[in-house]
DNA sequence: TTTCCTGCAAAAGCTTTGCAAGTAC
DNA sequence: GTACTTGCAAAGCTTTTGCAGGAAA
């Protein structure tokens, strides 16, 4: 069921050492709070979420933060469907489909229907593709639009 | 092969009016630029293209009637990948898969080699996500990512 | 003539950056 | 001690908006 698990203290610091990011105090917090929630954030909401306990933190921390969480790939960023709004956040990094909802929310698919999917670019497609457009393929992503039942 | 065709005066004027639009001189232009190029290109980009040859248009109008033509189903808008670089516009209406590469160029998959992929989401994985989440589902869309071949 | 569009400039929204002070290693 | 991080504010970039003049229907 992916990764939405709370992380203590050592294992955040060991977790950040793993991937070459120093541990700090709202590196933790931030990435606590990420893994905590499966609700897929944006910056100014996880601000939010890290300030009400203990406020102090910045937005450009925040950002800050998501950047080196995200190129060590300790979380993943979701660039806004529509191009206009803000992007946001996931710690769970393994591979998953989103659905992205008309009002805005990203709903995870669950694990065993995902398991059930066809491969979306099966291989002598793709070896094709590369051929004839002279570009390596390096990821293929399905994504979903839904809209809520009012 | 996709709709990537130059359109007369004329032929925009009627385009325009069957979709509901205003027919001026600035969207005839945009259009007919936007029509005649595979690259999707940014709003920026497409200013260049416009006003190379017959100066005088402004990034804001660019703007205003690409939203314009988005919304009637004139084009597409492309968001960037990326979440942070300029959203890419089409013409080309037509279903129809875009691979994404590493320097921010987008490209058309062929239209033979997309009608062998297979149907990326089938309809009792869709009923069932739908049913599971409360979710009508509206699009599915693949993404590919490519990098260029140096 | 009425309604919509253009053009400019200015604002808005998201994200990044410069710099001085502070902290991890 | 050295290198990296924080925090604030300010800048950067893309996109939208207000408003006055102009063009389409």
């Amino acid at each position: 069921m992916g990764e939405h698990v709370s992380v203590s203290d050592k294992a955040s610091r060991d977790l950040f050492r793993q991937h070459g990011l120093r541990c700090t105090k709202q590196r933790q917090v931030i990435y606590s709070a990420l893994s905590a929630t499966s609700a897929h954030p944006t910056a100014e909401e996880l601000l939010g979420m890290v300030n009400a306990g203990e406020p102090g933190l910045s937005l450009a921390t925040v950002y800050n933060t998501l950047e080196a969480l995200t190129s060590c790939g300790l979380a993943r960023r979701l660039p806004s469907h529509s191009g206009n709004g803000p992007c946001r956040y996931d710690a769970d990094v393994t591979q998953h489909i989103h659905i992205t909802t008309s009002d805005g929310r990203v709903l995870d698919v669950p694990e065993d229907l995902a398991a059930r999917l066809p491969q979306p670019l099966p291989r002598d497609i793709s070896d094709e593709l590369e051929s004839r457009l002279g570009v390596k393929i390096t990821k293929v992503h399905v994504e979903i639009r839904g809209e809520d039942l009012a």
